[in-house]
DNA sequence: TCGTCCGGCGTTTTT
DNA sequence: CGCCGGACGA
């Protein structure tokens, strides 16, 4: 097969660079991917390297998926096998349980989640007592950035970024330690813990680094312009004997420095390593270039920015429209309006998306969907493993797997109740700390009392609970496992007394089945692999995004409702962006003394881009903001453009429409009226 | 030990 | 306006 087929210059360009360190910048909808798999193919099939010695890198397992069915839809699963697509964190992981061992720690680490991790603050901010009342998730997040710049809750203290004026720094520094003391003691790892464990280890011992360097001889990133500084470090490490390093990214469409991404990563790219090669995809494929004008003219407002400007041979198509409202409810009553219009005209929803810069847009547009009996899908929002109940079961696969894990431990001390509450369990804690023992430890021995108080006899049970958990564990495979354990702890029954409202308790308990459910898929498919350990990891770094989209690639005739973050690298013919007003778009909190905007025009432009054929944004004259009306203004970023770029309308009144139109539009609107009091 | 009431606060998100 | 977390009472 010939992979340069298809593709213009500069993506053959790209496809054919194989050795030495490259740079594309891909611009939206400029067949990234396309040209990305092909490139993959090539390497294997016309360069004849070893697949395992080509590993991809990417974010999310949605994306690594993706990847992969593309390379073996090109490649067929033969010569596919051996090639490693994962995300940061996964490579990061299996390293780890590798080699975590030179660094001190045992590969058994349990990992743990944001929920986990504020508990930890939480303990350590009311241990810490100070007058002032801190916040454990700015604390939360200052850890965090500390971890990405490499300092250890030691060296905080004596580097530059701790501020003694600053009371914040102070709880910091207390909660820091805390924390880490804690994670050491559950042997357990956060997120940003797996890239800092891993830079550790790729400066302690070079020769770790080197040995990962040499068996992949071929890397490549995606979407590098959301890299942090530890995976910059990682990717450095990894490159460490060879310079086949491939980055694709677009600076343009950087809109995680929230949560670190930094963008100089792929600024600095040529100066950190040598004899880059650049090749930029500039050919857009997706949008008209009425919209492609607009995206183009509004991003060039940017000025920190790799050059670059997308063009495209596709049709004019519709000038994009800028609609005023009167608020929330009629903005969501007229794009719900042209939603009805498209699905009468007989088009499949799947052809648009409604997006949105906060969640807390979405309730006025979920009303009209329901209303309108609209079918629609909402991306994102609580994560399936982060419902009450299905931690509640995880709590207890964990801590089978690591006695150690005292968070889990807690969690499911009492639940199904047991009589062993809070101040039990305070005076346990507190015998532990005494003692350097760990929680269960401590159980266990409390549990030997000669005493036959109730208290003993339920602690007794939890104990031999535990070892017949950890034995059957150990014999079952897991599905019989995990049924064994939720008809052993009586689970379904605690639900059903936990909540009132039947149709809660049967929703939950819906909840757990889909959990049994989940863990059949996962050894049906991973067979042999299917161990507790590795359920608990691929449940904790299962991408958001497809848990509803177990379905076999047919697309269901629903609108998509989203966030612009969200919406990154995905298009619909029709883009209904909402909210496009000062406050939400740049958002509130980023307009304050003079900070940084450019991130929020980049999310507009994230948002423009995704529209192939139409794009509607939207704009109210009030909204009212917990509870409260309040006046609104368009966002900035689309004041002062000319008019050719965007036709703006004020919808509040009729005077977009003309005089028939106005009859017909009334006409119609008194009758659906009507209709609606039958 | 568990339920209820009140006060505070409120982005974006992956792993 | 609604959720979450802490305090306090049964």
């Amino acid at each position: 097969m010939n992979y340069l087929e298809g593709l213009n210059p500069p993506q053959q360009e790209a496809v054919r660079t194989v050795d030495g360190p490259l740079l594309i910048l891909a611009g939206a909808g400029s067949g990234k991917t396309r040209t990305v798999t092909f490139r993959m193919a090539y390497m294997i099939d016309e360069k004849r390297i070893n697949s395992q010695s080509i590993l991809a890198v990417t974010f999310t397992n949605k994306a690594a998926t993706e990847m992969k069915d593309r390379v073996k839809k090109i490649l067929g699963p033969r010569k596919t096998r051996g090639l490693t697509i994962s995300t940061f964190h996964s490579l990061a992981i299996k390293i780890l349980r590798e080699d975590i061992h030179h660094l001190g720690h045992n590969n058994n680490f349990t990992i743990y989640d944001t929920s986990d991790q504020m508990s930890i603050v939480r303990a350590a901010l009311k241990q810490f007592k100070a007058e002032k009342k801190f916040d454990k998730k700015t604390i939360l997040s200052k850890i965090g950035k500390l971890k990405n710049q490499s300092i250890t809750a030691e060296s905080f203290k004596h580097s530059s970024f701790y501020d003694p004026e600053n009371p914040y720094d102070d709880a910091t520094e207390y909660c820091y330690h805390y924390y880490q003391d804690k994670l050491n003691f559950c042997n357990a790892l956060d997120f940003d813990d797996i890239l800092f464990f891993i830079k550790r280890l790729f400066v302690q011992n070079p020769e770790i680094a080197q040995k990962y360097s040499q068996k992949y001889r071929y890397i490549m990133v995606d979407e590098y312009q959301d890299t942090n500084e530890l995976q910059f470090q990682m990717i450095k490490g990894l490159t460490s004997t060879h310079q086949n390093i491939c980055v694709v990214g677009d600076d343009d469409q950087s809109i995680y420095a929230f949560r670190g991404a930094d963008i100089t990563n792929i600024l600095n790219f040529e100066k950190v390593y040598q004899n880059v090669k650049v090749i930029k995809l500039e050919q857009n494929y997706r949008s008209t270039s009425q919209i492609l004008d607009l995206a183009n003219h509004v991003i060039q407002k940017n000025k920190k920015r790799k050059k670059k400007t997308m063009f495209s041979t596709n049709d004019n198509g519709v000038r994009p429209f800028l609609w005023l409202t009167h608020n929330s409810e009629h903005e969501a009553q007229i794009v719900i309006d042209e939603v009805i219009q498209h699905q009468v005209s007989g088009k499949h929803l799947s052809e648009i998306a409604i997006l949105y810069r906060s969640n807390t847009q979405i309730p006025p547009f979920e009303d009209q969907l329901r209303l309108n009996q609209v079918p629609y899908r909402v991306i994102g929002g609580q994560k399936f493993y982060e419902k009450k109940e299905i931690k509640d079961l995880i709590a207890y696969l964990s801590f089978i797997q690591n006695p150690k894990d005292e968070l889990a431990l807690r969690r499911i001390l009492n639940v199904p109740h047991r009589g062993i509450g809070t101040t039990s369990l305070k005076k346990y804690l507190e015998k532990a700390k005494e003692r350097k023992e760990t929680l269960f430890q401590v159980i266990c021995s409390e549990s030997q009392s000669e005493e036959k108080i109730k208290r003993i006899l339920s602690l007794q049970d939890f104990v031999s609970l535990i070892d017949d958990l950890q034995f059957k564990f150990k014999k079952m495979n897991l599905v019989q496992a995990i049924h064994y354990l939720v008809e052993k702890i009586s689970y379904m029954d605690f639900v059903d007394k936990s909540y009132d409202s039947p149709k809660i308790r049967s929703r939950k308990k819906d909840d757990v089945r889909m959990f049994l459910n989940s863990t059949e898929r996962f050894v049906d498919r991973f067979k042999e692999e299917a161990t507790l350990k590795n359920y608990l990891e691929k449940l904790l770094l299962v991408d958001n995004h497809d848990q509803n989209n177990q379905n076999d690639g047919v697309l269901k005739n629903e609108i998509t409702l989203m966030t612009l973050h969200s919406s990154k690298g995905l298009e619909f013919e029709k883009v209904f962006m909402v909210g496009v007003e000062e406050e939400l778009l740049p958002h509130k909190n980023t307009i304050k003394d003079g900070s940084d905007v450019s991130e929020e025009l980049r999310l507009l432009y994230v948002g423009i881009t995704r529209a192939k054929k139409k794009l509607y944004m939207t704009h109210c004259k009030e909204r009212k903001i917990y509870g409260k009306v309040i006046p609104r203004h368009q966002s900035r970023f689309l004041i002062d453009l000319p008019k050719e770029f965007l036709t703006k309308q004020d919808r509040t009144g009729f005077a977009h429409l003309s005089e028939t139109e106005e009859a017909e539009y009334k006409k119609s609107f008194f009758s659906n009226l009507l209709e609606s009091l039958d």
